[in-house]
DNA sequence: ACCCGCAGGTTCGAATTTGAACAACTTCGT
DNA sequence: ACGAAGTTGTTCAAATTCGAACCTGCGGGT
């Protein structure tokens, strides 16, 4: 009989850590639904689309590099890539290269791209507020921004 | 020219809230790619699949009804069967239809299956600890249990 | 100046997810 | 009982995601 090798028996979770993690996966999973399901209806947009229009409005001149944009989103570059050639058929982005380094490439916004985030903005808040902030009190808002922010940056590529 | 009818203006988020919101949208990517990538490495199973062998190794007879696993992993049915396929083709899970209702069926752990999971389940552990439990004190755990706990039942289809 | 290692983006195919449409069946009200 | 209405699970096509392979070009060391 083929045995697999003993991996150490690690520390399994208690009640209390299970606990957390279940209540992650799931709120993870139904807060992701519920905001990317109503900015899909009320504006046409994937949630990963509405960020990358975000991104790009908060730039100086409304443009980053197809790198740094995807870096930012905790994306790969070739999902970047799909996206934006979806945004930018539908004229809400355009692409030029870089001016200082010819493989680069800069992804824009254009006026179209900022009057879409506008109107789908208000919508997109308050899906945000009902699914997860208004549902938090203000010290749990705390913990989460301060925990999860440890999280996060603990597992940046960067370290 | 065509005017988009006003959105009544949200309350925007404030500098905590959006603290907040960030470290959700990057916690949960980061956490996500790090635990499915830990699991198909070293385990040649997706998070997906996995979650579907935990959940029939906790039920009586290791078999539960497709539709009741769909809703207890918050994915869509069609979905479920596809991974459950996947599952089958490999023999961890079987399928057989349903005694009390000729339309169900029975999603149903193998042996294979059990085994597959024990030799997973140690990895597995070790990465959600790494990447999000052992980051966390007990205050900010229990914060996680409760707040996201509310935030999921409150967005459960059952309201 | 030249070469090698590496970074920037895209392309490709494979795997997965989604919702709508469907066929078969159960259930509830009357 | 009977029929309308709702369930169950699958199938299908379309959209998306991922990583590996690829080509091009930047930069440091010599």
């Amino acid at each position: 009989m083929a045995q697999t090798p003993d991996s150490p028996a690690p520390r399994w979770l208690d009640e209390q850590e299970m606990a957390a993690w279940h209540g992650f996966l799931e709120a993870t999973s139904r807060v992701a639904r519920h905001v990317e399901q109503q900015l899909k209806d009320e504006a046409g947009l994937s949630h990963a689309q509405y960020e990358i229009l975000v991104r790009l409005s908060g730039a100086p001149d409304g443009e980053i590099r197809m790198t740094e944009l995807a870096e930012g989103l905790f994306t790969t570059k070739s999902g970047l890539t799909y996206q934006v050639g979806q945004l930018e058929k539908r004229g809400l982005v355009t692409r030029r290269s870089c001016p200082t380094d010819v493989r680069g490439v800069l992804a824009v916004l254009t006026a179209e791209g900022r009057a879409a985030l506008r109107d789908a903005a208000p919508g997109h808040v308050t899906a945000v507020r009902e699914a997860l902030i208004d549902v938090l009190d203000a010290e749990e808002l705390a913990v989460l921004a301060k925990g999860l922010g440890r999280v996060g940056a603990r597992l940046r590529p960067s370290g």
